[in-house]
DNA sequence: CTACCGATATTCT
DNA sequence: GAATATCGGTAGA
């Protein structure tokens, strides 16, 4: 596994601070009949509990967020809009509930695999937004809780990301769409397209 | 490339 | 009962 304990306590601190840490990293799902995909990450997003009205932590511990809660270093997934699971890092010391949302990533392994699993798909947008991410990674709500330091889900810290990092306000939100914790590698054409929030529909 | 729309069920009020 | 950390299709510039 690379990154050296040093490098892993940067999961311990703040969620903001340890996202742009994140790009360039690679997420590697070791599937054990369909084979290892892993994923070079170019864009995620920053949750960090209490104090951001955005976050599923922000209101306390659920049945559904208690992973956050945990120690670092583990994989939260939800379920979004009642057909999508998305993935997030666990990016806090215990007790306290915050996390990194996986947005969009370059397949560098298991290109056939990840193919198969988005039929239809150009290479580019293979991982390109949350949902695909971790669809093209083969995760689900049932890998919740894993510890990526033992698999079959596994984190390996790149020294730096790949290209200059830039920031803006996260995607689809409607609280607290101003915070400026969303982080990706400026020009890289796997970065997700920019969507604001659905606004509210009208009442029949 | 951007913009809109509908599908969908889990989660929390 | 309402909202939602989204996506794929279609339309248009």
């Amino acid at each position: 596994m690379a990154g050296s304990a040093e490098d892993w306590a940067v999961l311990d601190g703040h969620a903001a601070e340890a996202a742009p840490r994140l790009l360039g990293s690679l997420v590697v799902h070791e599937h054990p009949v369909e084979g290892r995909v892993a994923i070079r990450l170019t864009e995620v997003e920053a949750y960090q509990g209490p104090e951001d009205p955005g976050s599923h932590a922000h209101r306390g511990r659920t049945d559904r967020n208690r992973v956050m809660f945990g120690p670092p270093g583990h994989l939260y997934v939800y379920r979004i809009y009642g057909m999508h699971d998305c993935a997030n890092i666990v990016c806090s010391p215990e007790g306290v509930g915050a996390g990194v949302l996986l947005r969009a990533g370059d397949v560098v392994e298991g290109l056939e695999l990840a193919r198969s699993r988005r039929p239809g798909a150009r290479d580019r947008d293979l991982a390109r937004g949350p949902a695909r991410l971790a669809r093209a990674l083969g995760l689900d709500r049932s890998h919740g809780g894993t510890d990526l330091r033992v698999g079959p889900v596994t984190l390996h810290l790149a020294d730096a990301p790949a290209g200059p990092v830039r920031t803006g306000p996260r995607v689809g939100l409607r609280l607290a769409a101003d915070y400026p914790w969303r982080f990706w590698v400026d020009g890289d054409p796997t970065v997700s397209p920019y969507r604001p929030a659905a606004p509210k529909r009208r009442r029949p």
